[in-house]
DNA sequence: ATGAAAGCGCTAACAA
DNA sequence: TTGTTAGCGCTTTCAT
């Protein structure tokens, strides 16, 4: 900067000024000053600036684990936003573990990140008080905290259940079986709800026995179906809570005789890549990612930009994808057990 | 800082001291900053560290995309490498797109960034040109360039082509077909001839007119199946240069009347997750995507303390993934054509 | 073994 | 409109 300064005959104020156009600076001078930029092939340090402006513009992604396709998408879109408004993502994966969780926040809070974008929370209060302390803006994405004065950017997850029974009851669907992520986890248990009471009022039943817990992967789906199909497979649709278990279920029912969707109707939510790549292609709802990292990062930029720490909480709804794990009820030739 | 050396009743210098174990300090001292730091809970500041240190614990991934499970294992891989070095992660997607990836270069230049750990370049002249200039560690990582003299790590791609046409071979199969990635990228040409050296000294076959170029996408795929099938089924096994593809295919294949393995065995290339989730599960071939990273992680780290710049180029072997689209050749039922 | 002071590269009062 | 200067929070010579 002092090379530019010199070479412009300028001292490094004027440079600075023209660089960020703070203040004006007389046409000519800014001129010869851009000059010499161009000269030196100026690049100002983000370090330094930094250092003095307190703000790095930098945002800082933490999720659970980088192996679920939630949490990529999580970071692909997150990428984009930041990038379109000059932000760069620092990333970490926490492995659901609390000290590697803290230890990363720290970090976190030590580079001068300008925000944290934060997805599932292994423990609450320990991060969340860290974080208190500095004030970092902070906003919460996909699962939402018992503390409702954290902003944060979450699916309608009861609308979600409410759309897959509603799909399916639109399918002539009555009998419903439903394959759930960790019920201590409160988005879960809203999105049963949603699926449950649609079910009611579209005057289908939803058995309890029919639920079954499952934890997200692949491998519980398929423990789902050998559990719905040994209590009585008195059912023609079932609803995994995302698409892992989905297809999961939908394997374990084809390797156990079942025509899907021909005897069973099958859906899943969030629309994972391979939930198209499979056959037949799964039925599914689509998690609005990129959409909910975009308010993320605007909910950030914002924060760190005026200060104002409005608490807002974002809610955004599913969308409806029909592929070919759907069809009317009783499309299939399988007798009904138990009737 | 300055609170913690007023409260020890020492200096900032040997705060310093303390916190760095750089210089022996006093026991006596040290004890008393060491309880002055816990009293106020001072963490020290990174970015004024690395202002005045010109490193900043921080390592740029840039991938060329989000999407692919490749580059968000690289990411996860290289995060785990990079956490438990002390570095973070600062990671880009540059969507192929020559101009986003000199800006977001440039940027890491700018934050003073220990290195780069670059994957897959759109543009090799002018982003390379770039960080020569500032002497930034650079490692490429999955795709290596033609200047040799840039530290890379890379899989073993001629031997990923001989170990899927020796797995085959050990089979029975004679009569092979290919699907490959783009072949103006050096890898997957040295990946085909692998695959073709070994058949031929294996006794088998690979005509020419089964070998279709593929865009290592999902749709390409089912392209390359059709094409394959439309110049004539005179083949058992077919290879197909990464998993993607090989489901693509695979599907086509099945919709079109084949069954897999029984009549035609496929393979894929790199046990993306998914690779297990469809039926019948792919058998494929694992690249080593952790050592991978590990490698990068550790090339940078290294260089960016000791200044070393020896252009290593490290080769990784990929590891046979026995699933079930592979079985020994004349198993099923079909009549080959043109026989 | 410790402290004083310079300086990393920038921005922003303040003064001119 | 521009220059001078202080200082962001740290590390590190150079004295002591």
């Amino acid at each position: 900067m002092k090379d530019v300064a010199r070479l412009a005959n300028v001292s490094v104020s004027t440079v600075s000024r023209v660089i960020n156009s703070s203040i004006p600076v007389d046409e000519a001078t800014r001129l010869r000053v851009e000059k010499a930029i161009q000269q030196v092939n100026f690049k100002p340090n983000l370090i330094a600036r930094s250092l003095r402006m307190k703000s790095t513009n930098l945002i800082g992604v933490v999720v659970p684990e980088l192996q679920h396709e939630t949490f990529t998408s999580f970071i692909k879109f997150a990428e984009e936003s930041a990038e379109a408004r000059g932000y760069n993502l620092v990333i970490g994966s926490t492995n659901t573990n609390p000290e590697t969780e803290e230890r990363f926040i720290e970090n976190l809070i030590r580079r001068n990140i300008d925000g944290i974008i934060f997805s599932r929370v292994s423990d609450h209060s320990r991060v969340l008080k860290l974080i208190d302390r500095t004030k970092i803006p902070i906003v919460i994405i996909d699962r939402s905290l018992a503390r409702e004065d954290i902003p944060a950017v979450v699916l309608d997850n009861y609308g979600a259940g409410a759309m897959a029974a509603g799909h399916l009851l639109s399918l002539g669907h009555l009998s419903f079986a439903c394959i759930t992520g960790p019920l201590d986890i409160s988005i879960n248990r809203e999105r049963l709800a949603g699926f449950r009471d649609t079910i009611m009022t579209g005057g289908g039943r939803l058995d309890e026995r029919y639920i079954f817990e499952g934890n997200f992967k692949y491998d519980s789906g398929g423990r789902g179906a050998d559990f719905l199909l040994d209590t009585g497979a008195d059912f023609t649709a079932v609803w995994a809570q995302n698409d892992y278990m989905a297809i999961g279920a939908m394997n374990r029912l084809a390797a156990r005789g079942f025509s899907i969707p021909g005897d069973i109707s099958i859906m899943g939510l969030d629309n994972i890549e391979h939930s198209w790549m499979i056959m037949p292609a799964l039925t599914t709802m689509a998690q609005p990612f990129r959409q909910m990292c975009e308010s993320a990062v605007d909910l950030i930029v914002k924060a760190s930009r005026k200060e104002t720490t409005d608490a807002s909480r974002i809610v955004l709804g599913p969308e409806l994808v029909i592929r070919e794990t759907t069809a009317p009820a009783g499309a299939g030739s399988r007798k009904l057990v138990g009737h």
